[in-house]
DNA sequence: TGTACATCAGTGAACGCGCGTTCACTGATGTAC
DNA sequence: TGTACATCAGTGAACGCGCGTTCACTGATGTAC
């Protein structure tokens, strides 16, 4: 195909660079329009007038409103994404501890920066909106990958006591799903630490979207930073991360 | 007041009867239309056409859109805690660690059941929907008061490890937090208690919420219950809830 | 028990609004010779 | 380098739709005497 060749070779057209131009314009157009209204209410007229065009118009970038809501997903997945990297890079490669501190730590503060993104990625989903697997599934699971890599790196290092509490066992289905879980991620960390890791990555979660998403109420936790670091040494413990 | 004394003596009059059931039919096609359709897209309109009546009757039952948001916000923690309730007080006193899977449980069942009132009441804020805090927070607060309960119960008669991980300190805001909430809802147990019920009572609901909003993906886990099953031991170690 | 009046449920028309999407079109930009 | 044609961005009108909310009204139900 001499037309892909090209493409690779020759430098973007004006036209070319205009069209990407205005796709990433529309996407941060819909943030906005995310954060002030949410992802039900997400209008292609809308981010057409704060474009400045038609309403037609931008049925030349995307094919239809829910195409715009797929945008929006893969442009969040990576955000978040993005940040969580930075953060773990960050932090020494043998403080497994540190690391998955940073990591929860910029998942939080992404969380707070953009609310109406995070409630699209991991709140309610969107009626009538069914993101396709092939494009979402590499973004959307930056964040756990991270975090079972952090989790296996400890393990192998000798980081990790895998023995926290030798009284619960894991039932036979559950090791089942775990093995897949080993085998496809190329694992060497047992049963117990992965379902433990499992627990840690929905608490993280479970954490950040009640205080988004208000469920504490107005008053009754001022010190939710020193809240969410005592969570986190908890949740420590709890997949039996030493430091 | 003669009225107020006169309306609980005598029986309610036929038309009043047909206007409580009324507004029971109205909040009930409100569910199912939630159910079908998400709470962003929730129409007065729509409750109307099902009731078989003009759209402008409703009117006479429900102020606003905003009022059936309300209703039916009430109507689903009230569901929530009556379940909630029936599964802990099926469960003996003196099994702490019972009441608390029991509770866990019924949380699960219930939101999988009903999950577009759970989204409702624990997903996404609603944009431009702000609940009345003096109508919502009673029932809205009935299952994290109970799971409180029933971990101080279990701390008044010794069944509660407070020494779970002494390493782990609670800074100086937290604690304040922490010293108000004993004192409003008059409990014993220390710092480090309350602090794991928070995060027992965030992870619970991140575990939930997971599974609800479709986050653990389709393929990865098979074995739900089992997975669910596992948390609930673990978090009992995090609370240090014996059994 | 019978009548006069008040209350209430429900009707139907109307207001102004925003939405997704299609389509024939104009005019500017890019490409092949 | 110049011209002819193809491609593309954006226009403007239109389609059919559903929404929240108001208002004057009709007719049935309830209440006071």
């Amino acid at each position: 195909m001499t037309s892909v060749e090209s493409t690779r070779v020759k430098p973007p057209t004006p036209r070319e660079r205009a069209r990407t131009q205005t796709i990433a314009d529309i996407v941060r157009l819909g943030r906005e329009h995310l954060a002030l209204h949410g992802a039900a209410a997400l209008s292609l007229r809308a981010v057409a007038r704060d474009l400045g065009v038609v309403s037609s118009a931008v049925y030349r970038y995307v094919e239809n409103r829910d195409e715009l809501l797929t945008l929006l997903l893969i442009d969040g997945y990576n955000e978040l994404g993005d940040e969580v990297d930075a953060a773990v890079d960050s932090v020494p490669e043998s403080d497994f501890a540190g690391q998955f501190r940073a990591l929860a730590t910029a998942v939080r503060a992404w969380a707070i920066r953009e609310p109406a993104s995070y409630a699209l990625l991991f709140g309610s989903p969107v009626p009538g909106y069914q993101a396709p697997g092939e494009r979402t599934t590499v973004p959307g699971t930056r964040v756990i990958v991270r975090l079972v890599h952090i989790f296996d790196a400890a393990f192998r290092a000798g980081a990790l006591d895998a023995e926290v509490s030798p009284g619960v066992v894991i039932p036979e289905g559950l090791a089942a799903d775990l093995a897949a879980i080993r085998t496809e991620m190329n694992l060497a960390a047992p049963d117990a630490s992965l379902a433990r890791g499992v627990l840690v990555w929905t608490s993280l979660f479970g954490a950040v979207s009640f205080e988004v998403f208000g469920q504490y109420g107005p008053d009754t936790f001022k010190a939710r930073e020193e809240l969410f670091g005592h969570q986190l040494s908890v949740l420590q413990g709890v997949v039996g991360l030493q430091g």
